[in-house]
DNA sequence: ATAGGGTTAG
């Protein structure tokens, strides 16, 4: 057949009919022009077999005149590569073949290939036309390479091309696309003439930029000044009113879109879907999908998104069967993406399983778009291993890929890995965003290391992210009230300029932890002051400030007032606060009935706060239901065996002590090593309980007798419990002898390497001991030095013998 | 023969 075609008709009836696929299954060509049916056109190269032996050939001898049409359909049909092939074989001398090829390149998205095909030409001595340059500029645009497309702009300048209105169109577009906004303005505000593209070129833009605002102000000045919109104004500003959020500006244009005529066009009917979709308008996305009479892939794909975007999670599962019963459509990747955040945000697990294998099996993969998809879904199941399998085999990781994988590391604990992986990228000089910052910053948060946070935010603001994005901004905030630094956290709100919900909620919390509540509160009233509407959130940090410092009536009223005045249904978060704030109270009982009348089902946290409570009068019958409670739950219950275990050492109930430890050994659980860290000099100094490996430890032990011997002398009974405690521990051979407990040299090391009047920041990793609390504020009061121990839960500040947690922690 | 456009992950 293919024999026959070349040597007997090798350019047969040009005005022969227009294959069309017979297949029902096939989706459109997106790539076919509107006018494809009408123009006379080449045999597509399928039929036509091209091969290199026998062509060339015979292609020489036919006259270039019509090699150029052959050429022209080869780029029209999509086959580059026998375009190409050809292009080598014919004479090149004119510009319209050159500009044909580089067309044809970036239409296929070869924009290198294209550039390369231009300084070919160029350099081959051949003049780029007014053809050539629109093609040149959308292959920079879509390199992102601004500093070529202005070497460009300049040479058209030079050349006096500046003036044509289609050149100056791929300026503006070539512009905005790269994002240079303003550039694409000047250029639109200097054209003499503008016609239609020119707006559209202005809409579309800025849409791109995500500068939906604008987007839409520009299509209304385009009306105003006598341009009647088209299809692809319309389609652009729709993605502006979905960037926005803003569903009552889409319905107007919508409007304008039927007023006009254009409601018919698949393409328009679609981004009409997408924008409601998208503007939580699920009524109304539908209304218009099912007014479409032959719905394309496109038009099924968008409605999946829009109902799984909106949580319409079976609807979005009913929808693809119907794309494949009603529509007779095959679900293509576009399809697998679109539904994977379903099956995430409802947890089913073996969906996104499901979904993989399908994709497997259909040939999607490798693709970069869904493993992305995959590696967060997987991560929003919970399943980090799954996420990471499929994140280490992504061929050509990009940006979003390396952001989805941080991201997930984040949100599911594991923070040095989020951290490896960052800083990989980072010191790789691989290009980053705001998305990756924003992934990135609560694992700093979670380091809690000052001068590491202190370095990361230099680097945030050096990009300029730290002022203009707010979620970056709320990370940073509450980074440094992790990191103890409540001054700098208190600078940063206050600096901010688009506070947020969020940045009330962080910085109420951050009074709260640090146990400063009364400012808490008055940051709650201020809040409601500027008509921030707060949230579940922001009653958990309320109620935690009020609970923490002992605030009991006012965390009473404030629990009361949230469903009476702010409507908020109260959380077993909220309950987990207000049980603290009993517990602190010492009223037992009334903890007990709390739990009872609670309208939802206790959680370990729920039970782990009422073992808390008990521990402060010892009550062990209670603390040993309340463990009950908290170990046949699925919880890390480390804290739960050692808290219990404290109160059976404290009784003496040695038996008890050993009967846990034997259980927690069965369990595979270790106890928590205490572990202190003070910085000095940028450098992390770290002391573990009963260790003394410690290079600076001779000199903390000197500080620290001078320091025992002072409060010894000043208080006696401290010195007897000392003595007291360590009879028994070593008759029972106890590690835990609450003087070799780390924080104590972490504070000793604290208070002889920083500088006199600067606080003493010591971070800890679990509770602090009666002992050591008691130990940090006579030291306070003796070296006249403010301390600050921050604990897995709070931030004590030693201050004049006293602490700002009230001693109840 | 030339410019502008819809669905997807972060």
């Amino acid at each position: 057949m293919a024999a026959t075609l070349l040597t007997h008709n090798y350019f047969p009836n040009f005005n022969a009919p227009r294959i069309v696929s017979l297949n029902p299954f096939e989706p459109p060509n997106p790539n076919q022009s509107h006018d494809a049916v009408t123009r006379p056109r080449f045999p597509k190269p399928n039929q036509l077999r091209l091969t290199h032996s026998n062509a060339s050939k015979t292609l020489t001898e036919r006259s270039n005149i019509t090699l150029m049409d052959a050429l022209y359909s080869f780029i029209d049909s999509g086959s580059i590569d026998d375009a190409l092939y050809l292009f080598e074989e014919m004479n090149h001398s004119d510009t319209f073949s050159w500009n044909i090829v580089i067309k044809g390149l970036v239409q296929k998205g070869l924009f290198d290939e294209a550039i390369s095909y231009f300084h070919r030409m160029e350099f081959g001595g051949i003049r780029p036309d007014k053809f050539t340059y629109p093609f040149v500029l959308k292959a920079f645009a879509g390199l992102l390479s601004l500093k070529e497309g202005e070497k460009v702009h300049a040479k058209l300048i030079k050349v006096g091309l500046d003036l044509d209105v289609y050149i100056c169109n791929s300026i503006i577009s070539m512009y905005m696309k790269v994002g240079c906004v303003e550039s694409g303005e000047n250029v639109f505000e200097e054209m003499s003439v503008r016609d239609l593209v020119s707006w559209n070129a202005m809409v579309s833009g800025y849409q791109l930029v995500g500068d939906g605002l604008s987007s839409l102000v520009c299509l209304r000045e385009m009306v105003s000044v006598g341009i009647r919109p088209d299809s692809f104004s319309f389609i652009s500003s729709f993605g502006a009113c979905s960037v926005e959020g803003c569903g009552r500006n889409g319905k107007e244009i919508h409007c304008q879109v039927i007023r006009n005529g254009f409601e018919m066009d698949p393409r328009v009917e679609t981004s009409l879907i997408d924008m409601y979709g998208k503007c939580r308008n699920v009524i109304y996305a539908e209304r218009v999908f099912d007014m479409i009479v032959d719905k394309n892939m496109v038009a099924w794909n968008a409605m999946v998104a829009g109902y799984a975007s909106n949580a319409r999670f079976y609807e979005s599962f009913s929808c693809v069967k119907k794309m494949q019963d009603v529509g007779k459509l095959m679900p293509d990747v576009i399809t697998m993406i679109n539904l994977l955040p379903a099956c995430a945000q409802t947890g089913a697990l073996l969906m996104v399983k499901s979904i993989h294998a399908r994709s497997i099996r259909k040939g999607f993969l490798p693709h970069i778009v869904l493993e992305t998809a995959l590696v967060d879904s997987y991560r929003r199941c919970g399943k980090l291993k799954l996420a990471e399998h499929v994140f280490t085999r992504i061929k050509g990781k990009n940006l979003a890929s390396l952001n989805a994988m941080i991201a997930a590391y984040v949100h599911n604990g594991w923070y040095s890995e989020a951290l490896e992986l960052f800083l990989d990228i980072w010191y790789n000089s691989v290009k980053v965003d705001a998305i990756t910052f924003a992934s990135i910053l609560p694992a700093y948060a979670e380091v809690t290391s000052l001068s590491e946070g202190r370095q990361i935010h230099a680097v945030v603001t050096k990009l300029g992210l730290s002022s203009s994005n707010t979620i970056i901004s709320n990370s940073i905030i509450y980074l440094y009230a992790k990191c103890g630094d409540l001054q700098t956290t208190r600078r940063c709100f206050d600096g901010m300029v688009c506070k947020d919900v969020v940045s009330w909620n962080t910085i109420i919390m951050a009074y709260a932890i640090h146990g400063f509540g009364r400012i808490s509160i008055q940051l709650f009233h201020e809040m409601i002051e500027n008509s921030i509407k707060p949230n579940k959130s922001t009653f958990v940090s309320l109620l935690s400030a009020c609970s923490i410092s002992g605030m009991v009536d006012e965390g009473w009223e404030y629990f009361n007032s949230m469903e009476r005045d702010y409507g908020i249904d109260p959380g077993i978060e909220h309950f987990g606060c207000m049980l603290d704030l009993i517990g602190r109270t010492g009223n037992l009982d009334q903890a007990k009935h709390f739990i009872e009348e609670m309208p939802l089902v206790p959680t370990a946290r729920i039970w782990g706060s009422l073992l808390s409570a008990s521990r402060k009068t010892n009550d062990i019958e209670l603390a040993e239901a309340a463990s009950k409670h908290a170990l046949s739950q699925e919880h890390d219950n480390t804290g739960c065996y050692i808290l219990l275990s404290n109160m059976y050492a404290e009784a003496g109930r040695w038996e008890d002590v050993e009967k846990i430890k034997t259980l927690m050994i069965q369990e595979g659980i270790a106890k928590t090593m205490g572990c202190s860290a003070v910085e000095k000099d940028y450098k992390v100094h770290r002391f573990v309980d009963q260790d003394g490996s410690n290079a600076e430890v001779n000199m903390v032990n000197d500080v620290m007798d001078i320091i025992v011997k002072m409060t010894a002398e000043e208080e006696d009974v401290y010195a007897r419990r000392i003595t007291k405690l360590r009879r028994t521990d070593l008759t029972r051979k106890k590690p835990n002898v609450p003087e070799n407990h780390s924080v104590r040299s972490a504070i000793s090391f604290g208070l002889i390497s920083t500088k006199l009047g600067s606080p003493v920041l010591v971070r800890k990793n679990i509770r602090i001991c009666e002992d050591c609390h008691n130990f940090a504020k006579r030291i306070s009061k003796i070296s006249k030095r403010e301390i600050v121990v921050g604990d897995s839960k709070v931030f004590h500040h030693f201050e004049d013998g006293n602490c700002s947690c009230g001693d109840y922690w």
